[in-house]
DNA sequence: TCAGTAAATGGACACGTGTCCATTACTTAA
DNA sequence: TTAAGTAATGGACACGTGTCCATTTACTGA
């Protein structure tokens, strides 16, 4: 309600000099500020940040398109961004995907009728809004991919190093003995488009050996999914020995059904899991996880926006930050049985290297 | 870049024209209409929201400040109110307060810079912001009170119905023989003001049970601080019997401490805590719960937003929703040696009586 | 053909701020 | 006293949209 205007009509100067009272008071009489401060003092008056930004040309805003607040990993994410975005001057604003990708192109819409300068992407499945995150693009958006970057580098990403993460993670289990590994949700380029399924056959590879077909299956990784993967795939004829989540809420459904089936953690079946959520050290046992740096990659997010926008930097920025393997009780060597069990096929496969 | 302007040079028409092309095509001609749409199609044009808002005088946003978005249940809170009030054509602005005032007294200005026209508010710790919460007021923004609202009844508020759920809570646990009871965090109107502990007392006393002064501490309710209230009230010569968080998170703070401490649940100690977090099914025991209906609230709480901007309501809105016992397994008789322990005192206290 | 009417279109201004340039007042030096 | 220079202040316009009112065009009926 009042304006400029107003306090400059109260102090007896002309806007502009009330203006100056608020950003250059030094190029001011003494007298004239004095007045004009106590005019804005008075009528309690704070600038209108939107129509600044209108006429500026700069909205001072940055866009955050994540799948879903509610996972621990993406609500920490934007809670640091926002703080160190707003310490540089920028409002961030949040939306959610839903890990659907014509929600994520209204999404995207409605952050561009806010003329965004920036926008920080988990990138969405289904590609409807590829088209559209180019014509941002061009429009001057800058773009930073977070969590995942779909191939072809096309903007600038941070994420954890997937393709290390996942050769630990198997290494470590292929070291304790397990060679049926299952992990939560299998890669698909529009279904399910992430850095860790994609890189477990090479990594299982990697650790000699093979991934079963009947342990894979495209699925969005939410809590349930992952809860009704692990009953399925647990009542297979030979159920996997180890479990790799790859999300800290995929996790929790994996543990759920493992409860609700009776089997013992880690003497029935290993688990292993990507994320270190809270929970996962009040569990009996305690989870053994791959930790992500989210902090960090925060920041290093933050910072590429701010420098991006300050112009100070021209080179792209494709970060990958290593996950830190935490051990703490859930995963141990399969049961003796499993070995044995598993003995022919070792023979088997051992006589075809040699 | 492109504004409503570059459209019409390109179709051959006046601004006006082309912008009623988009608002109220059934008045134009429809050669005329087909000429803009192709330019408006051509060129990407996207209306900038934030222009119109300037000019309509309203921001079609609110604002949102909450403790913590890593608090799973403010997360819900926040998801689902955007959703909501998105539902209105409002968007929502997500602060967080960090439970200080001063925090919140920037997050505020802040707020109105963006001239929000209702404002969702979990109240802060200290009161540096009420007079600044008092001006928003007079300057037209909507302000609901949600999760707490202190005495008074200044604004509007949605929560729950904290007294209520505060007697079933000491109640279930009374009727289970406990006498020692201890929450997480003791009332007090500047440090840590919520409707929980307040009401403490009153439902102790209700369950013809003492408040045990040596139980009682003023804190934030953080999962560190109830971790170490924990250690500390369960070292006294005569600890809890029963501990009952007052939130989810403090519940967890809780957890740790009792599984370093080698205490078992139910056995050693009882646990009951408020909200209802995935984990809480996952350990062992599961923990019994006062679950929120978080997303009543939330659709409440927007509803009463979007009701007092459409000006459709003037009656105030003091809503408090009810909390819903789960049992599962935290909470049992106490041992033996401590009823024992504690008879001399019942039996006192059945003497007074008599 | 012309008045009368409705349809279609255009122009001016306002929202609240930032920027540029012009103007006035005051000081200093010759 | 005057010119030059600086400090202090004010005015006009732009950002992109929405609203109000004016103007032009097309159509109807006598």
């Amino acid at each position: 309600m009042t304006s400029i205007t107003d306090v400059a009509l109260l102090a007896g100067v002309s806007p502009t000099t009330a203006k100056r009272a608020l950003k250059e008071p030094d190029k001011l009489h003494p007298d004239t500020l004095r007045r004009v401060q106590e005019a804005v003092a008075s009528l309690h008056y704070e600038p209108d940040l939107r129509a600044g930004a209108l006429r500026g040309g700069q909205s001072r805003t940055v866009g955050l398109v994540i799948g879903s607040i509610l996972e621990p990993f993406f609500a920490q994410l934007a809670r640091t961004l926002a703080r160190e975005l707003r310490r540089g001057g920028y409002n961030l604003l949040i939306s959610e995907n839903e890990y659907q990708s014509q929600t994520e192109l209204e999404e995207l819409k409605l952050l561009y009728g806010q003329r965004i300068e920036a926008l920080i992407l988990r990138p969405g499945y289904g590609d409807d809004s590829r088209e559209y995150l180019e014509r941002l693009r061009s429009r001057g958006v800058y773009i930073l991919q977070i969590d995942y970057a779909p191939p072809g580098r096309a903007y600038d990403s941070v994420q954890l190093d997937n393709a290390a993460a996942m050769r630990q993670g198997v290494r470590y289990l292929a070291g304790l003995g397990h060679e049926r590994i299952a992990i939560t949700g299998q890669y698909d380029p529009l279904l399910h488009p992430e850095g860790r399924s994609q890189t477990f056959p090479a990594a299982m590879r990697e650790a000699g050996l093979n991934v079963r077909p009947e342990y894979q299956r495209v699925m969005f990784l939410t809590e349930e999914n992952a809860y009704q993967y692990t009953l399925d795939v647990m009542r297979l004829p030979e159920p996997p020995t180890a479990l790799f989540a790859l999300t800290g809420s995929s996790a929790s459904g994996v543990y759920r059904a493992l409860r609700e089936l009776n089997l013992s953690v880690p003497g029935d079946v290993s688990l292993l899991s990507f994320d270190n959520y809270s929970w996962m050290e009040l569990v009996d046992p305690p989870i053994d996880v791959l930790e992500q740096p989210v902090e960090q990659m925060a920041q290093a997010a933050a910072r590429a926006v701010l420098d991006a926008l300050s112009g100070e930097r021209k080179d792209s920025v494709q970060l990958q930050l290593p996950a830190r393997l935490i051990v703490r009780g859930s995963c141990a060597p399969p049961r003796e049985q499993e070995i044995r069990a598993c003995a022919p096929v070792k023979v088997g496969a051992g006589t075809q290297n040699h």
